[in-house]
DNA sequence: ATACTTGCAAATCGTTTGCAATACC
DNA sequence: GGTATTGCAAACGATTTGCAAGTAT
């Protein structure tokens, strides 16, 4: 047997890795090498949109490999964790939003793009109240648009 | 009981069966048996939501058949041409809404249903003007909702 | 040690497409 | 008659799942 060994994973983290590690068991979630890696290049802070095919190149160019299966069960993991936001687009694909807070997008349907709307666009009035029994879990906003 | 006609071309068109044979002409789609089948059930002017899925059953109760690829098309055909409006869920699947104006719907996650929110609960301000070179087409709001 | 997680491939889901048969005009 | 449309099944892309092997606590 080996002896109990005070690190816990095999390879020692970086610094940065302890810290995500940190915030993914904050989400409940083990802090597994697979998921610090997609933590290290989606939860840095920055605001980005990425599909789970631009994530799998990703995390390929870094040298590791994580199977497909797990990039999406890792993405759907992170948005049940509330660290990530999952918007489904008129065609029939996803793309995750590592910003969470309520904000909309611009659908760009020609080339398949989204973009955020600034956020000085205010565009909600008001919400609604959910009907009873109910809580508003998340707000989407897609304005489509097309090339004129 | 269904009884089985021989010669299911022959049958002549019923009075509101000729209505919407008008409407689909009027849209630029050929009045065929299948599309008027599916414009009866869903263009009578009631607001309805439907998946592909239930309308192939509502269809079958008709004692009618529509291959499902033809639904599929159908529908897209409809919302080409501005009879129907096309909403994807967070579930990766689409609904049909039979209204076609702007309005915004509540999305009961939990029982994977669509309702209409009320038009006098205004949410939307205003929106924001499309980048340049491009128009909005359309404009989704989708309110998702969890049993508290 | 135990429970959770991964990899991989097969499976599934919703949807689209190709092509011969058929209906509409 | 000529063209659009249908039926079906096969093709599809995106996503999920089953299970054995590996890893975290």
């Amino acid at each position: 047997m080996v002896e109990k060994n005070p690190n816990p994973l095999a390879r020692p983290l970086a610094a940065n890795e302890q810290k995500l590690a940190d915030q993914l068991r904050a989400a409940g979630l083990r802090p597994t090498r697979q998921r610090i890696a997609i933590a290290a290049l989606l939860l840095d802070g920055r605001h980005r949109h990425v599909s789970p095919e631009q994530l799998t190149a990703e995390i390929a160019k870094t040298g590791m490999h994580v199977a497909g299966g797990t990039v999406y069960n890792t993405l759907n993991q992170f948005t049940d964790a509330g660290l990530l936001r999952r918007i489904t687009l008129h065609n029939e694909h996803s793309i995750f939003d590592t910003n969470v807070d309520h904000h909309h997008h611009f659908y760009d349907a020609d080339n398949d793009k989204l973009t955020d709307i600034a956020s000085d666009d205010v565009i909600l009035a008001h919400l609604p109240k959910a009907p009873d029994g109910h809580e508003i879990s998340s707000v989407d906003v897609v304005i489509s648009i097309t090339a004129k």
